[in-house]
RNA sequence: GUCCGGGUGGUGGAAUGGCAGACACAGCCGCCUUAAAAGCGGCGGCCGAAAGGCGUACGGGUUCGAAUCCCGUCCCGGGCACCA
């Protein structure tokens, strides 16, 4: 049949204000009972990675929330009680950035961006609660790591010991590493060093092996690649700790290998130059080629110290170390191959079966002892290590055994001996939190000549940023907030005497380990967040956000939960039942940036396409997990399907005429509806909207060629068609279900 | 080096043991239009006139049947990287 010409076009732009005004009224997206309620249905908390307010919403967010957003009300429409939660998470570099650039308060940089995206979230039709909302640069907010941080303290959780920091020597000033631009200041350009620096850290080693264990309950929930980053940086190794006397020193030096069974292959004993031991172990014969030697690691450029092929060099200690198998004595040698910060900080070398240690052998002229016959090569002559397995020989009593077998035959023998024993380590590094700079959480620690490190008593909590008085740039290298001299001496709370304020911020990592506990009542006062919310809503049922934070913030995630479990306070050890990881928005094969100049504008987008096709372009290009090349993608395409819903729905109008269904027309219907279903079960996101498509193309035919726009079948597919477009696109959703008469 | 992914039309992708290329983008053709846009309809992996044959990086294998499972090779992306 032929259809008149629309007198009017779908406008995606008109319709926002009318149903954003339709929404706020009816609070159709606030979840039902946020603290309490009836249990009688299925409840779904559903947390995108919360915005940081660096200027308004760009397309990564546009991507992100898209998705999530697709999700919650997806699983809305299936009847569950959906908490959809937002918040901000600002406190962080780019407003002091913005404030030394434009001479402002942070804060008012910080708070203005905030309340453009928020109206820019909901010009988008993302069907937040908005009642979770909450800042974590409010004093209420920021107060609570301030106290989390307290009870880390209290456990040993919290320490402070020196570290190597970011330094510029012209700007005598700590930097951030996102302030390091290819080795260099980011503002003047000077060659970034490393300074030793005393710092807080909580001890996430501790929790290692929970890490490991727990994501058991991960497994199939989280994105595999996640689980394997996250195991990949734990870093397992299991091995021995064996004892090694030395020459001269009444106590031996303890080393970690995971080959005990090469242990009669120790040619040589290396201590990393860096390590306090390898100072005390220096005699003086060898102190000044030590102390020469020394100078030359300290000054490597990073990117002498990256290069995995660079030759191995060593100054020899002037003592010897005896091999508890045997008693040989070999030589002890410092070099930069071996890592203070792993293991002990010292190694038995068995240059026959490892690489890096016959590569220092053979530059040292050190012997090579083959003691696994492997039947490769002697590696004293290929200069390739041997690693296969193989029976012990040269070995004493061991002669014989197989490697896996030795290696608990050795360890056994050890371990009865008093001189070593099983052992497990890991790669893991403690948390380094301490941050040199104004916009974070003050550390509520204070300095007291006489008590030493006393923490601020709850009660006073929160300690409170300095709002005037301060320089953030200041000129001695410490923290800006040294300078706000009003601010920084305090009383000693224990002994009333002259003391000074910890000058650091937290790390804003602190903060978003644990905000999601916070959403249900972001408003309570009794405690970082209220336990009935939680019991109601948590753990987290869809998390989304990116991978980049796979061994960021979801490991300090992981972390702090767990440390919350061990407090009683929650009653779950994992924050995030399932994590979705969306991939990035790019502009022609290449990240969005600034100096490319290839930024492609949301708000642009919006206005040149509204936002439901904006929507619907980001989560039909592909897979959600996948990057969008906006290059490839067809926002205009998008816009066009969607006017060809809203035109299906004008057609069909309000009235239909009174006849028997179509079978047959039904039955297409129900069948894109079950497979547009199963899509949106298995997160296949895209393939639902494809489904979509399919039925408006069905109905079309049917409106045009077929049965008829007046048909109660063509109206029955409309309206289940326009129910479900509202997961994507809900503006032209809600206009659709009202022309069709609702 | 090592660990984890991946390789399907011009493009994004669909199909996870059962009709390869759904759905869309870009392209071409037709209808409509004075015209254009919009809209509606159609074509579209490769070879071939057709019949037919070939085809999911490459080589092998399992299976009645393989894009999908297994082995090997090449290539691409990502994590970690002197971690003992």
């Amino acid at each position: 049949m032929t259809r008149e010409a629309p007198a009017e076009s779908y406008d995606p732009n008109a319709i926002i204000d009318k149903w954003m005004k339709v929404w706020d009224d009816l609070h159709v997206y606030e979840a039902d009972g946020l603290t309490e309620g009836d249990d009688a249905t299925a409840r779904s908390y559903v947390v995108s990675m919360y915005p940081y307010p660096s200027g308004d919403l760009h397309m990564g967010h546009a991507e992100v929330y898209s998705i999530s957003d697709a999700i919650a009300r997806y699983v809305r429409m299936q009847g569950h009680n959906v908490l959809n939660a937002i918040g901000w998470d600002s406190f962080g570099l780019p407003a002091e950035n913005a404030a030394l650039k434009r001479d402002l308060d942070p804060r008012d940089w910080t708070y203005a961006n905030i309340a453009v995206q928020a109206e820019s979230f909901r010009r988008l039709g993302v069907s937040f609660d908005w009642r979770t909302r909450l800042h974590t640069s409010d004093p209420e907010y920021y107060r609570w790591n301030q106290w989390l941080f307290l009870r880390l303290f209290d456990r040993g959780l919290a320490y402070r010991k020196e570290a190597a920091v970011n330094w510029c020597p012209n700007d005598r000033t700590v930097l951030a590493n996102e302030q390091v631009i290819a080795g260099r200041c980011e503002r003047c350009g000077t060659i970034v060093v490393q300074r030793p620096l005393t710092q807080w850290f909580f001890k996430t080693t501790a929790y290692a092996q929970r890490f490991l264990d727990d994501m058991a309950q991960l497994e199939g929930k989280w994105p595999h690649e996640v689980l394997a980053i996250q195991r990949n940086w734990i870093g397992r190794s299991s091995g021995a700790h064996i004892d090694f006397a030395i020459t001269g020193r009444a106590e031996p030096v303890r080393v970690f290998t995971t080959r005990p069974d090469t242990l009669f292959g120790a040619t040589f004993f290396v201590v990393a130059v860096d390590s306090p031991l390898a100072d005390e172990l220096c005699t003086d014969e060898q102190r000044a080629a030590f102390e020469a030697y020394q100078q030359t690691a300290a000054t490597a450029t990073e990117i002498e110290r990256l290069a995995t092929d660079r030759p191995k060099t060593g100054v020899f200690l002037g003592r010897y170390a005896i091999n508890p198998a045997g008693g040989e004595q070999i030589p002890v040698y410092a070099a930069d191959y071996v890592l203070a910060e792993y293991g002990t900080g010292a190694i038995m070398a068995v240059p026959a079966h490892d690489q890096r240690d016959l590569d220092f052998a053979r530059a040292h002229g050190v012997p090579v002892r083959v003691v696994i016959a492997t039947g490769e090569p002697d590696p004293a002559e290929t200069g390739v290590a041997t690693n296969g397995d193989g029976r012990l020989v040269n070995s004493g009593e061991f002669d014989g055994l197989p490697v896996e077998a030795a290696k608990e035959a050795i360890t056994a023998k050890l371990a009865a001996e008093g001189v070593g024993e099983a052992a497990v380590t890991y790669r893991l590094r403690d948390w380094l939190l301490s941050r040199q700079r104004y916009w974070g959480t003050p550390i509520p620690i204070i300095h007291c000549p006489a008590c030493g490190l006393v923490p601020v008593p709850d009660e006073q909590l929160p300690v409170e940023l300095p709002t005037t008085g301060y320089e953030l740039r200041p000129a001695d290298g410490e923290s800006p907030l040294s300078s706000a001299t009003d601010w920084v001496n305090v009383e000693c709370p224990s002994c009333g005497g002259p003391a000074r304020r910890d000058t650091d911020t937290m790390d804003t990592f602190v903060d978003s380990s644990w905000y999601f506990l916070r959403y249900p009542n972001p408003n309570y006062t009794d405690g970082p967040f209220d336990p009935a919310g939680v019991a109601r809503w948590l753990p987290v049922d869809e998390y989304i956000g990116g991978r980049e934070h796979a061994t960021g913030h979801l490991m300090y995630a992981r972390f702090i939960t767990k440390v919350l479990y061990d407090l009683g306070m929650v009653p779950f050890v994992e924050p995030f039942t399932k994590l979705m990881n969306q991939g990035q928005v790019i502009m022609a094969g290449k990240a969005m940036s600034k100096t490319l100049g290839n930024l492609v504008n949301l708000q642009e987008q919006i206005a040149a396409y509204g936002p439901d096709a904006v929507r619907v372009t980001m989560v039909f290009a592909g897979p959600p997990e996948d990057d969008i090349d906006w290059a490839d993608v067809s926002p205009t395409g998008a816009m066009k399907w969607l006017a060809r819903v809203w035109r299906l729905t004008g057609d069909i109008g309000v009235l239909p005429a009174p006849s028997e269904p179509d079978l047959a027309l039904r039955r297409s219907i129900h069948k894109l509806i079950a497979e547009a279903t199963t899509a949106m079960d298995t997160r296949r996101l895209n393939v639902g909207i494809s489904r979509l498509m399919e039925l408006t193309n069905l109905l079309r035919r049917a409106v045009d060629t077929g049965v008829g726009p007046g048909h109660p079948t063509v109206r029955e597919g409309a309206e289940a068609l326009v129910r479900m477009l509202s997961c994507f696109a809900p503006f032209t959703a809600e206009e659709g279900w009202e022309r069709l008469g609702h």
